[in-house]
Formats: structure tokens, sequence, C-alpha cells
DNA sequence: CCGATCTGCCGAATCGGTTCGACTGACGAT
DNA sequence: ATCGTCAGTCGAACCGATTCGGCAGATCGG
């Protein structure tokens, strides 16, 4: 018999079917009434609103999001595009996902995600036409970015984290790698050290125009070159053995380097296990700072000395710039360069003696010594 | 003048604004006309749908994703319930997450994101509400689990990585741990090691009933008492210190214990750390095993004997079960418990000398010998 | 030469909301 | 008593697609 199959659509249908239209049916009143007593747009009265909210409340129905967001013009949904998976993605770009997308929740907005190399393609596409989104998060960009130019081109409001050669127009938010390394060089100067090397990211996703990558050994040459010191860069692939390959090579081809710089954060647990390995201690015989996520620095042993990447805040920021960017697309579009003090813990300290530098010969603690400096690196 | 305000808006608009009726007033044809030329239903004159493509290419046309889905009551995305990012998600998950979105992207599907606990917040009814996905994948899952029940309710097709106590009736995908941590056990023993220590997940993921925690337990209390060894176990947080510390204290608390199963893949630096910084030589003084991501495991010195988790098939399997029930809501749910087989490294061997089991005295090498057991662990 | 069939296209209804204009009483001010 | 105001409600248009029924004209068989 028909009828106890019908029951089972008919009674409690558990919000899936109903439409407005079956509220303002069950409430006796009309669709629009049903809509105003929901946002409260127009006046409702108090009996007809509860009389509303007891049969919503019966049948738990939800408002069809599409709907509205074809009438509104608006989807309440952010995009972010995230480095394809193919090579896991570092821990730091992991962060900022999970950190958008956490702070877009917390002002009740979705986030659809696109897995995006730098070269735009079909999930990219999909994305940002149709009006599938109200603005984007980009990730990972390179100095020169096809992404970027599609974004321009469509007008849908958008932030990148990381920016362009040339970010004029457009809202970002970046870490300043380039203040940053050289402050880590600078750090090290000050304790004594004249060979330091710069740990770099993939001579790969330089090669592409990483930004951080360029901007981190730019910043690294400058601080030398200031210095007066000789420093090596490498480019090395985002994992630990590479780190620890790299200290062997540098241990091996360059035995006058005291101190390791490092943008590459993956690369970390064997950078330290390299110089383990070599039967160096840091930071009696090695010093070894740069950049990374907090908690991957606290992990290390000893914890390493180095500008803590806020990933959450800068995530924060992101979605705000961008809210404000839908909200006034003809605003001048603002931008947030990040550079976090240097943490001070236990990785960094004056190289053995007899390389030390005339300058800190005096033997400096691991604690940075107050120093004299023609401008500041902001 | 207007005029030229105008002009900017009127040629190439560059797809915002122009929809359906547009292309079809440019095209000289109704709006039906472009839909049919655009879906191929029905029949379309070669001639007029050349124009009808010319006038879309010109204006960068795309349909409206939020009209289309109204319409056609699906809206081609997929939700994503991960854990909340309060505390950095484990590398596993992150790999998972990746995954799920690559695999959705090959079959041209988006994935709405949303970071929700156990208990299902804002987000989570967001997501499953208002027809905004048309199936949805949860991760980290409870023995009990309050979002299976609601998804349950609402009817919204949906796939679980994990399985909850009773999983009958859903779809899910599943690391075996029980076994997995079994045949740790079990090579272990077929090494000689006699005393084994367990290091699980944290406490209070545990105490809340998280699902590989208690089956990691229970898989290895019945190994070990099938075997006739002795075992203790460890509940600790997901990170390299607890690991160190853990290591430190079975060393002193029991001091018999020559080898260690993990199913906290984040610990394993510290546990491995901790060994070293004990004397301990891996594997000639101490076993490690246990269940990680393969570069994980890879990436440890030495590289670990461990099962491999396969998160990039998990996460397919799960959207191709999901697209699957999406398909057909009323098929007998299927889903896919995996066991991957132990990828032998380097981290596990003989016990030392006079720690010997009888009967693997002979000394069996790195690699495991073929063993006499009663029944197959699959 | 006429009716049947097929091809190609159009008009209108529809999905499920939001919103605007208008209508109805009740109420207060003049 | 009359006019204006206002709260509360309704009907209808609309957002931008899809899709069904139908209509014209071409084609074809008898």
């Amino acid at each position: 018999m028909p009828t106890v199959t019908a029951n089972r659509f008919d009674g409690l249908a558990g919000g899936d079917g109903v439409n407005i239209g079956e509220i303002a049916r069950r409430a006796g009143v009309s669709r629009s009434t049903v809509s105003y007593a929901l946002s409260g747009k127009r006046a409702v009265s108090e009996a007809t609103r509860r009389r509303i909210q007891e049969v919503i409340e019966e049948v738990d129905f939800r408002p069809n999001a599409n709907a509205r967001a074809l009438k509104e013009g608006r989807t309440r949904t952010l995009g972010l595009v995230i480095p394809p998976a193919q090579r896991h993605l570092t821990d730091m770009q992991l962060g900022f996902v999970a950190s958008v997308v956490e702070a877009a929740a917390r002002v009740d907005l979705d986030v659809l995600l696109s897995p995006s190399g730098a070269d735009h393609d079909r999930s990219f596409e999909r994305l940002i036409t149709g009006r599938r989104v109200d603005g984007v998060i980009l990730m990972e960009i390179r100095l020169e970015d096809a992404r970027v130019a599609r974004m321009r081109q469509t007008g849908l409001p958008f932030v990148t984290i990381g920016r362009t050669a040339h970010p004029d127009g457009i809202c970002w938010v970046d870490i300043d790698y380039e203040t940053l390394i050289g402050r880590c060089v600078h750090h090290l100067a000050d304790l004594g050290h004249r060979h330091i090397a710069l740990i770099n990211r993939s001579a790969g996703l330089v090669a592409a125009g990483y930004g951080p990558g360029h901007r981190a050994l730019h910043g690294f040459a400058a601080a030398v070159a200031q210095r007066g010191l000789q420093g090596s860069d490498f480019c090395i692939a985002d994992e630990p053995a590479a780190g620890e390959a790299c200290v062997e090579e540098i241990l091996a081809s360059r035995p006058e380097v005291t101190a390791i710089a490092s943008v590459n954060e993956a690369a970390l647990p064997g950078i330290q296990r390299g110089l383990q390995r070599a039967g160096r201690v840091v930071p009696r015989d090695f010093s070894v700072t740069g950049v990374a996520a907090r908690h991957w620095a606290e992990d290390l042993r000893p914890p390493m000395t180095a500008a803590d990447v806020p990933a959450l805040e800068m995530a924060q920021y992101a979605v705000e710039l961008l809210l404000e960017r839908i909200a006034q697309p003809e605003a001048p579009p603002r931008h947030l360069l990040l550079a976090p003090p240097i943490s001070l813990r236990d990785s960094t300290g004056p190289p053995p003696l007899g390389r030390r530098s005339a300058a800190a010969a005096g033997g400096a603690g691991p604690t940075s010594p107050p120093r004299p400096r023609p401008a500041a690196t902001g």
C-alpha cells in the first residue's frame, strides 16, 4: 500500500524536500511572510513569527543555499587555491589552509578548495567562474603568476598569500623573507660568524619564480655584503633527507662555514641530523637559524632560534582583507608585510674558538647583543 | 559622457553580469537554444551552435553555478569535514584532505570544507543543510559520533574515513589498525622480542572514543597475549617532545622493553631522538615499528619498518564510494578496510643478546623470517 | 498532392528563495 | 469625522539557469 511509503516522506521529512512554500502553507501565511520572519527585514507580528518558527522546527527546514545565493547575488563562500598535493604540502602551507578555513568559519563563511598549480587549470577555472564564490585567496604565488593575471581579468575580488614581482593594485599578505633572513644573518654576524650558508627551497620552485625563494636569497646576499661576510646558498628539496645531504656537502666542501640560515622548514630535521652525525654539537660547534613555523622550531633539539611564521594571523588577515574587498571592490587595495621578530632559542651561539671574527671575539652569549647598524632592516 | 563609462562594461565585460539571456540576444536565438547548444541534450544546427559558441567566447560566458544547481537539484560539490585546526592536524590527516580534494577535482567536483569537532557545530550544520553539497566525507570519526547520527538523520549521502563502533548501514573507508598493530607485534615477536611497548595517540583522543586508538590497543593486547609476550601501552600527545619523554620513561621504568610499536606518527621523531639520547642504536639495541605515512617512515633515520598508510588511495576510494552513494542512495552500503603490508626497512632487528626469547635466538636478521602461526592476521 | 515524420527552435514553467509595491485595519492627530 | 501613519501581510516579479510541450518548415513515402 502506498500509504505507508507516503507517511515516511510526509510527516517529519527531516529537512529534505521541504521549502519555504511548504512552511508558508503549514503556518497559514504567504511565502514572503516566512522570508521576512526569517530575515527580520520587515516587521512580523509576534504571534505569526512564533507559529512560523514552530513549523520550521517541526520539519527542520533550512533555506536552500543555492536559491538564496541566486537571488542575493552572493554565495557566502570563499575560494582557496592551494598548491596541488602531488608533492605533499609543507607544514606551513597546511597551517595556512586550516587557518583560512577556521577564520572563514568564524564569520560564517564556507571555503571551497581548488588544488591548482601556477598555470590555472580546470579546477581553478571552475572555482572562479560561474559565481561560485564571492572572493578568492591564492596561495604559493609566483613572481609572475598566471593565476593573478586571470583573477584581475575576471574582476572577482581576491587576496594573495605571498606576492608577485609587481603587486601594485592587488591585496596581499606576505612574509618579509628578505628582512627576516637579513635579521638571521645579522644575528649570526653579531655572534661572530663569518661564513654562513643559506638553505633555500627547491631549485625547481625558485626557478619557477617562487617569491620567498628569491627574496630570501636577496636578503641573504644583501646582509652578507653589508656585514662583509662570506655566504653560500643551496637550493634543496623540501624533505629531511635533502637537508641531511646538504649539511654533509657543506661540511665537506665549505669547512669554513659555521652557521646555517634556512627557509626550508621541511629540511630542518635533516639539517639537525646531518650536523649530529658529523659530530657537530649545536650551538657549541655550529649555529642554525632561519624562518619556520613555531612548533616546527620548538620541536627541534635544541629548539631553533628562528623567525616564527604566524600562519594563523596571516590567514585571519587575508580573510579580513578579502571581506573588505568584497564589500568595497573599488577601495584602494591594502596589504600586509609581516616581519615577525626572531625568537631566541638555543640553536645559535658564537662560532668555535679560532673561527670568530675580531668584532665579536669578546664572547657573546646566545642572546643577541645590541648592534650598531647603519639603517633599520624593516 | 556616459558613453566612455558604458564601453567599459559593454564590450568585453569579462564574464561578470552576462547571463544566458544576453548570449541568446547577441546570437539572435532563444535562451533555451543556448542551453541546448551548451548541454547537447537536444539537436542544434551546426550554424547556430557555432554562432552561439562565438558569442560565448567573445564575452567569456560561464553559466551561473547557483542557478544551475537550483534547477538541477545537485551542486556538483562535496563536503569534507575536517578536525578543527586548534592543535595542528597530523600529517596523515592533511594527506587525506589534499588527496580528497585532488580526487574530487579529477572528476570535476568541488570540495567545501568544514572544520568541525565531534560535536556538530554551526559550520557543520551549514555544510549539510540547505543543499549546499551533494554528499559529505567525514574525517576523524569517533566510536560514538554525533555527526554520523546527524548525517543519518538528514538523509544526505556520506562516507566516513574511519568508522564508528557499529558502522552497519553506512559507507566507510578505514585502516585496520587492529590487524596492523597485530602484525607489528608478530613481526617483533618473530625477531625474538619479549617485552614490547605500544605508543598510542593522546589520552584525550582515546578517551573521546577515537577508533584507531581503541582498535590499536585491542590489536596490541590480542597479539601480545597470543604470543605470550609482555606488553605495556602509553598514550601521548601528537608531538615529538611527547615521544621523547615517553621513551625516557619507558627506558627508566620498563628496562626490559626492547621494542616499540607506534601509531603516533607525529611522535616518531621524538621517539627516535629519545633512543638516541639514551645511547640506544636502532635497530641493534632497540627496535621501532608501527603505522605511519610512507614519507614519514622513510624520513626517519634509520628508515622505519612500518605499515604505510595509503592516504591517497583511501581518499580516492572514499570519493568513489560517495559518488556511488549519491547516484544510488538506496544501494547497500559498501566499505573498505585496508591493511597494507608492513614495509621492511631498517628499524627492526633481533633484541640485544641475553634478551632474546628462546624461539628466535638463532639470530634472525633485520628481515622478517617466515614464521609459523596458527592463523592469518588478515 | 497529402499526411506522417523529423529537425530545429521558441515560449513558458520551474527550481526556492528574496524583495518590492500595494492593500488592509488599527490608531493617533487635527 | 477625516486624513495620514504605520504595523502586518500578501501577491507577483525576479535571480539565471534547465527542460518540457509545441510549432513551423523541410523531408519523405505512398
